[in-house]
RNA sequence: AGGGGUAUAGCCAAAUGGUAAGGCAGCAGUUUUUGGUACUGUGUAUUGUAGGUUCGAAUCCUUCUACCCCUGCCA
């Protein structure tokens, strides 16, 4: 799985760490790493670089990777997150083996963890409210003040935490913190909360607790229980290892290295969990798998391949600046991948009338094309050719610009894996409006080549009329029309920048085997784009999403002028 | 003087004191039964700024600047 993806992989700082440690001997020669996703939410793309990081990491250095859910919250939590991340996971194409774990399956050890902690004076139960609380904190230039119930003893603060997991107090009532300090310049060392109470279902534990850890005790302690070598995480969680070094330390527990990134960014996109949510919920899009959305679930039904995503963060790299990578690094990859694989079809999606005059009425014939010119074990198939045919509309110029090698009146083209048709009249409606090219074919050119060597530039694709197969087509573009979906003016939000055209719902005619398409199974409509058999699609309706444009350099020559 | 980070070409990014890799984009070509693919060539980078140490600095020291993160009983 990882012959020319190695060419992609650099240098970085992580996998410099890794191998300085194993150099060293630490963590007698282990690599054991975790992706810990919270499941309350659909995993992003964002997601995805840190899954390959992890997997990646453990894979290259004969070690492994847990998955691990951090689902610490029961009020944002819910199993239809916990498998739609297995589903992204595996779809990656990452295995876990046994080692699927819960933050929830601790919930016991960390108990224990924070009986210890008040036995030793390090935690105390306090009656401060949230507001209170907050107030209690300071800011960010000023030192926070400490609680009046700080200081109460061990034993009152035992039975204390005790009834609070008896269910004797209501939610926010009481909450369990450590005892920090609470003029740290740090501000989460300012004795953080590490158990609150909440009277609600969690969707693994049911109603077995009441009171549940905060996610900044249990990471560094589950970690630790895993005996996660290289805790790999993003930048915004590095403020807080000093308190997960201060939970270690004064637990005396196994001491896992955590190592923060940069998340990724793409332009014209956003990859907050809350953001991605508001689409969903305000019907922006539909649902997490809408191919618009930067979802892993997204992605895959826009027709990405796990291969393309894996290739794009090796290709990206690992650091710690803050960037923003071009979305069009993401489609290369894509078009890169999609290249050796998808097989070719042809499809017109503007139709335009062609006639053959000089082909026989009623005469059909089976023309032998290539499923994929890069890779020949793929094979070949048949397609009908007739009398009546439909071109792409741009295919024909009744007065062509410099440099335009497609159809005109009396210019010749090829017509792929046909013949060479030459133009010989041009109809049109009352408006002047072409509705039809009538051509005449060279029958030596069968196949589309002729032994005379004679030059022919153009190339189109094509379709018979007569069986051609209708076909939904979804034409999907950018969800934001700024490349920074929050620069937006004063009051308004980032759904101000939602491309008003990242959906055409379109029709195309295809070759007749577009028909029988599965769905997820890519095509290169040729000349056109690498689309994908949707979901949705039936024999009756074949629909296609378009994944990718290809890449038009004769676009970019007519927008110079 | 709150704390923690980061600055290398349009976008990423390597280089750990030895004289600035690579990819993407761009530009110019070659090949081509996809204006696709593939291939070739192509960048005066004052390595954020100003100093210093050194035979030698992107790397070490100092100054300044810009940007990101932190005041959830979220993760």
């Amino acid at each position: 799985m990882s012959d020319s993806k190695e060419t992609y992989k650099g240098s970085n700082f992580i996998r410099n760490i890794i191998i300085k440690d194993l150099e060293e001997g630490k963590n007698e020669g282990r690599v054991h790493t975790r992706f810990p996703p919270e499941p309350n939410g659909y995993l992003h793309i964002g997601h995805a670089k840190s899954i390959c990081l992890n997997f990646g990491m453990a894979e290259e250095f004969g070690g492994k990777c847990n998955l691990r859910f951090d689902d610490t919250n029961p009020l944002k939590e819910d199993t239809e997150y916990v498998e739609s991340i297995r589903r992204d996971v595996k779809w990656l194409g990452f295995d876990w083996e046994d080692r699927e774990y819960f933050a929830s399956d601790y919930f016991g050890k960390f108990y224990e963890y924070a009986v210890q902690l008040v036995k030793d004076g390090y935690a105390y139960v306090d009656d401060l409210t949230a507001e209170e609380i907050r107030q209690y904190r300071g800011s960010l230039t000023e030192a926070g003040k400490e609680s009046p119930f700080r200081n109460r003893s061990a034993e009152e603060n035992l039975g204390l935490l005790e009834r609070m997991r008896k269910g004797e107090f209501k939610d926010g009532e009481k909450v369990l913190r450590a005892k920090i300090d609470m003029s740290s310049p740090n501000i989460n060392m300012r004795d953080p909360v590490i158990y609150r109470i909440a009277h609600a279902e969690h969707h693994n534990t049911g109603g077995e607790w009441c009171i549940y850890p905060m996610y900044d005790f249990a990471h560094g302690l589950e970690d630790s229980i895993e005996g996660i070598t290289h805790s790999l995480c993003t930048l915004e969680f590095e403020d807080h290892r000093p308190l997960y070094d201060w939970f270690l330390e004064k637990l005396g527990v196994y001491h896992p290295q955590q190592i923060e990134f940069a998340r990724l960014n793409l332009t014209n996109t956003v990859m907050s969990k809350r953001k991605l949510l508001k689409l969903v919920q305000d019907k922006y899009v539909n649902g997490w798998d809408d191919p618009r959305m930067p979802t892993i679930a997204g992605l895959r039904r826009r027709g990405f391949t796990p291969e393309s995503i894996r290739m794009f963060t090796d290709i990206i790299g690992v650091s710690k600046s803050n960037s923003i990578i071009e979305y069009s690094l993401l489609e290369n990859c894509l078009r890169d991948d999609l290249n050796k694989r998808a097989h070719r079809r042809m499809a017109v999606l503007d139709p335009l009338k062609m006639v053959i005059v000089n082909y026989p009425e009623g005469q059909e014939e089976l023309l032998e094309a290539e499923n994929n010119p890069e890779n020949e074990a793929d094979g070949k198939r048949m397609i009908p050719f007739g009398r009546e045919l439909y071109i792409e509309r741009e295919d024909f110029m009744e007065n062509p610009p410099k440099k335009y090698f497609r159809l005109s009146p009396g210019g010749e083209i090829r017509l792929k894996h046909a013949y060479y048709v030459k133009c010989v009249d041009v109809i049109k409606d009352a408006d002047g409006n072409v509705t039809e090219v009538h051509c005449t074919y060279d029958p030596a050119s069968r196949g589309g080549w002729t032994e005379d060597g004679r030059k022919v530039k153009g190339t189109s694709h094509w379709v018979s009329a007569k069986h051609a197969v209708k076909c939904e087509v979804r034409m999907y573009d950018n969800l934001f029309t700024k490349e920074n979906p929050d620069d937006v003016e004063e009051g308004k939000d980032f759904t101000a920048n939602i491309n008003p055209e990242s959906l055409k719902i379109t029709e195309c005619w295809g070759e007749p085997a577009l028909a029988e398409a599965v769905e997820f199974t890519s095509f290169q409509f040729m000349r056109q784009g690498y689309f994908v058999a949707d979901p949705d699609t039936t024999k009756e309706k074949p629909v296609f999403n378009r994944t990718v444009s290809l890449k038009d350099s004769w676009a970019k020559e007519q927008q110079k002028s």
